[in-house]
DNA sequence: TTATCCAAGATTTTT
DNA sequence: TCTTGGATAA
């Protein structure tokens, strides 16, 4: 491997000063983290009081990989390499008898947050509206990602407002009742923990005694506390950042907290990393020319010496389907050409229903490929079916979850009943599994009604105390086959092969649950740790082995911040598509033009960009305008084709051919 | 209480 | 174009 650059080994070097490191594209930060550790490790700080934080899990999955070819396994013993968001999960489950929590503590995820904001509108006492409910839902989470308690967003709020914040202190106070979570209390309630607790806060600050962080541009005000807080006024830190690749400021990131960090720690050091690994002169040149039309903080120029590279392709195509196959047609052509691998290639796009033709057109040729975070493992209902009679056995409180699977398999227990129990169970303010049991429910209830329920919830308390008991995954096996799933799920599927599928997913969850729980220690083993643990993850951890085959990578630019590919293929670069409509519409174009950067420079040697004169939105064709984006790149490093437009029916009969061609060169 | 059909809305990005 | 949810019938 390569020696260290000068600044590299500063910055790796850098330990009694907090430091920022202002790492460009493709220069080498992730290398930066680790070796850093390596050398914490080396001069004498125990592996597990360093913390290092990402946002995602392939992210944190990669770093402990790369450390551990630094470090042997006795060495690394005890580092934590983890997301905020399990940092925090972590935090909040060894210390949730401080901030009043209950043990089996229950994430709620973003549909079982709508739920319940759902029903406190229709119920509760707030003057909202409930076609509005995304917004307030969005609000509630900006005023979390902003570190605003309910109290605070209620003395503050303007008129408008005023309603949406009584909606979230009401929203909290049922979390709390149900002993749950979501996402972004994973990071809001240590700090408050922390604030409130110093006898806490000193335990952990004594963990945790040397913090890096990944991607530092994407932190919001919460993260950015959490951070201070637990580095404490010795700064002991070291965070990694790119402001020119913040492109998560509609969840509440502040590139701000890069600037923000010289003014709280006089003491800091700011190195920069300008020296790119990754790619072609003239790529970077192209991306640099973009990235010159943003406002700068801190300047910074990316250069490398590997050669300076072809022109960069743009590509325009009669419509998105001519798009999808003359892509796909270009790919091939190319592999077979230069006899590289499809891992080679990858198409990144602005929103994920771009991928829906790319994916069609690829599956009716059989080109393997690999759709990256398109639908999350969690989303599927069978998974989110079992999911809640675990959360169920492990919280009984757990409204979202009992709502969910009541009557899933069907259970003849319908709206009505659901209706009058949840009315009884708001009056006696007791959650819908509790009231199940009390008496006063005969009044409103025929006998059938109350007989079901009991039965019901006699069986979930029954189930959960032979988990408790006795071997976990044997009687849960055994559940699984009472519930009659299966059966339940031929019933309800369109095709068999679809019930096929979901019962394999079911059976991928038990077993990826099993593993977990191996790998945990003794003490984190209970169920109700596994499956506040699982809810944290994605469906990447489970593709590991899918990801990686020999196959053309399709995702989202947002996605593939992190990654590089020899060769990318930035398609749909439109006016409304990049910069999309609603950035243009807001006037965000620089968050959009960030976007297009990251998408370039992910590419080592080759960039291509594509756009279509028209489109089909909605099932609706619409024109489409190349977009701004492309008029501010350098002209004599782009390389134009499809001067002439040809007619429809000769591109696809062209496409067509193409594609037959190649595939019987390649087989 | 459940099944089926039709209309309306969606497509920005996610831990 | 596809998915979701509400209305209606059985």
């Amino acid at each position: 491997m390569a020696a260290l650059n000068p600044q590299q080994q500063a910055a790796v070097k850098t330990i009694d000063h907090p430091l920022l490191v202002l790492a460009g594209a493709g220069s080498g930060k992730t290398r930066v983290i680790t070796e850093k550790i390596a050398y914490l490790v080396q001069q004498g700080t125990l592996a597990r009081y360093i913390a290092a934080l990402t946002f995602t899990n392939k992210a944190a999955r990669e770093m402990k990989e790369r450390v551990s070819k630094l470090l042997d396994s006795q060495q690394s013993r005890g580092l934590r390499v983890s997301t905020f968001h399990s940092l925090g999960l972590d935090i909040l489950r060894k210390e949730h008898k401080a901030l009043g929590y209950k043990s089996g503590l229950t994430l709620f995820d973003d549909q079982d947050k709508l739920t319940l904001l759902r029903n406190l509108i229709a119920h509760g006492l707030t003057d909202c509206d409930i076609d509005a409910v995304d917004f307030y839902n969005k609000q509630i989470g900006d005023w979390k990602n902003a570190f605003i308690t309910p109290e605070r967003a209620i003395s503050t709020a303007t008129d408008e407002n005023h309603a949406v914040a009584l909606l979230y202190n009401d929203f909290n106070r049922n979390l709390k009742a149900y002993n749950a979570v979501d996402f972004d209390d994973l990071i809001l309630k240590p700090v408050l923990l922390f604030q409130q607790n110093p006898e806490i806060l000193e335990k952990w600050q004594n963990k945790i005694r040397y913090l890096l962080v990944d991607e530092y541009q994407d932190t919001n005000i919460t993260q950015y506390q959490l951070v201070r807080i637990l580095a404490g006024n010795l700064g002991r830190f070291t965070v990694v950042g790119d402001d020119d690749q913040s492109i998560y400021a509609w969840r509440g990131a502040q590139p701000e907290n890069l600037a923000q960090l010289e003014k709280d720690y006089a003491r800091l050091k700011v190195i920069k990393l300008e020296q790119n690994y990754r790619s072609a002169g003239r790529i970077l040149k192209v991306a640099n020319q973009l990235i010159s039309n943003n406002p700068h903080t801190f300047e910074k120029k990316l250069w490398s010496n590997l050669g300076f590279g072809d022109p960069l392709k743009v590509i325009s195509h009669k419509d998105d389907r001519s798009e999808a196959t003359q892509i796909i047609s270009e790919i091939i052509h190319h592999k077979f050409r230069h006899g590289g691998n499809y891992s080679d290639y990858a198409i990144l796009y602005r929103g994920n229903h771009q991928s829906r033709l790319f994916e069609r057109t690829l599956r009716e040729n059989n080109v393997p490929y690999f759709i990256s975070g398109n639908s999350s493992f969690f989303a599927y209902s069978e998974i989110k079916d079992i999911l809640a009679y675990l959360r169920l056995f492990v919280n009984q409180d757990d409204d979202a979850a009992f709502l969910r699977i009541i009557n899933t398999p069907r259970r003849e227990i319908g709206p009505t009943t659901l209706e009058k129990l949840g009315a009884y169970a708001n009056k006696r303010h007791i959650s819908l599994f509790t009231a199940c049991f009390e008496l006063g429910l005969a009044q409103s209830l025929s006998e059938k009604s109350v007989f079901r329920l009991k039965k019901f919830a006699d069986w979930i308390i029954d189930t959960a105390e032979k988990i408790e008991i006795g071997d976990t995954f044997v009687v849960i096996d055994r559940f699984i086959q009472q519930l009659n799933y299966e059966a339940w799920l031929h019933e309800n599927s369109k095709t068999q092969a679809a019930a096929e599928r979901k019962i394999k997913n079911v059976y991928d969850l038990i077993e990826w649950l099993k593993r977990i729980a191996d790998k945990e220690t003794e003490d984190e083993k209970s169920l109700a740790e596994i499956i506040s643990k699982i809810l944290l993850m994605d469906i990447l951890e489970r593709n590991q082995e899918e990801e990686a085959g020999d196959q053309i990578s399709l995702m989202t630019l947002h996605a593939s911040k992190g990654l590089e590919f020899p060769h990318v293929f930035l398609i749909g670069i439109e006016e409304n598509l990049l910069p999309h409509q609603n950035s243009i519409e807001t006037d965000n174009i620089e968050e959009e033009r960030r976007l297009a950067y990251v998408g370039i420079t992910r590419a080592q040697r080759s960039c291509t960009f594509s756009y279509c004169t028209h489109r089909k939105r909605y099932g609706e064709v619409s024109e489409c305008e190349p977009s701004r984006f492309l008029n501010e790149l350098p002209e004599e490093d782009l390389e134009w084709s499809n001067k002439k437009q040809l007619e429809p029916e000769v591109i696809k009969a062209r496409g067509k051919a193409n594609l037959a061609n190649l595939k019987s060169m390649l087989s």
